[in-house]
DNA sequence: TAGGATTTGTGCGTATGTATT
DNA sequence: TAATACATACGCACAAATCCT
């Protein structure tokens, strides 16, 4: 699963060779899906002991994926107490949706990626799990599609650091968001989410990624509104 | 050592508490100097036990060390070969070098920060070194005072996340900048940068932080360019 | 081609810090 | 307040990978 575009870098896990590297980014997409996914929310406690024995392997390896994770803020470890699950205050979280805005309108005016036949049947897909996903709202399936989202709209812009500090913002922020959503709005969010992608995939298919980046700064805008209801109200 | 400003993150080391916390980043920070100042220059490579013993610690909590700076991107690690300093790919320089002037102009518009007289104060300490600097030229000295500039910049900012993100793209490319840097030419850079760091001065007396971005994306813009001419020339 | 020297990765026992009873 | 339970941090010995002769 190699990133496409050019320009390489360091990159998750890509540093050491075989085996030893496997491993590596298999515990680190697993253990920050479960954090992404809530299946561990903020301030869960994880411990070492029962993680290494779940995953077949000794302390040691573990420790150094959980450090990575605390690296990029998704976890905090402490002696005495344990490794814990960061959580986000709203003023940070606030700076935090800020950037991501001015990131979002970045991803179509830096190395946009000209829209080939691969990326239209990839959000043409979203569309219609979109769909589905409204008709019938699930807060796992409804978390994993807002990543899939995400991911499909990284592909815009061909420029890697761009990619990677939206990603780390995105994971950081996604799952305070979701957290937030009481459960009976999710099918309201289910259906602005399933707009917005018609609304990207109208702007891709027409090749104006500039506009793609507008449209997401907007929707990130009017989310963060929303949490600040959801969380008021 | 409180980080000023609001909105708190996980941050460097600030993860346990405690004589580890201080020893982390005590670790921390002289390695990266070492790297950013070119004592290790890209490609350069160290040995884990070496330090180890260098600074009188068992491997284990100095590898944690390492795993940060490789999170960071500064360094790789190989198994059976060692720990390298990372080069910088000419492509992805660039990459970098534009989301750096996107983000120097946010510095200007994201939170700004009131300048207050200990700001004023730290602009005008850098504005004499500058001028002494570009006297007499001297390769170290230059490189550790582009970083109190950059570091001074950060402060203009109350956007956390934003100051962090431009941190680790800085000291990820000025090292490759400064190693392109034909020694001939190191006056005339030091030269530029003072007086880059009077224009910052005259935009910061008179309170126009949005004029802080917009000359300190000019001046990446054109270090970039001279780069690209040192590499050619 | 093979073997030894060197380096990072791994496993495990112990030290140290925290919280609770 | 002291003792106990439990978590992460640490140190060391060994395995695995790479490089050079």
């Amino acid at each position: 699963m190699t990133q496409g575009a050019s320009g390489d870098g360091p990159g998750r896990g890509e540093t050491y060779s075989g085996a030893a590297r496997e491993r590596f980014e298999r515990l680190y997409e697993t253990l920050r899906n479960r954090i992404c996914l809530l299946d561990y929310p903020p301030g869960h406690r994880l411990s070492e002991e029962a993680l290494a024995t779940e995953f077949g392997v000794s302390r040691t390896p573990l420790r150094r994926v959980l450090g990575w994770l605390e690296a990029q803020g998704l976890l905090r470890s402490v002696q005495g107490v344990g490794t814990i699950v960061t959580d986000v205050e709203i003023d940070a979280l606030s700076q935090i949706y800020q950037l991501r805005m001015e990131l979002a309108e970045l991803i179509g005016r830096l190395g946009p990626r000209e829209p080939d036949e691969t990326m239209l049947t990839l959000f043409r897909n979203l569309r219609d799990r979109g769909q589905q996903l409204a008709e019938s709202p699930d807060a796992r399936a409804f978390a994993q599609f807002n990543i899939d989202v995400f991911q499909a709209l990284m592909q815009v812009s061909n420029n890697k650091p761009l990619r990677e500090t939206s990603e780390r913002l995105f994971y950081l922020t996604s799952r305070i968001w979701l957290q937030s959503v009481p459960q009976i709005d999710l099918g309201q969010e289910a259906t602005i989410l399933a707009r917005e992608v018609e609304e990207l995939l109208t702007a891709i298919e027409i090749g104006d990624l500039a506009a793609v980046g507008l449209i997401r700064r907007a929707h990130i805008s009017m989310s963060f509104i929303r949490l600040i209801r959801y969380r008021d109200g």
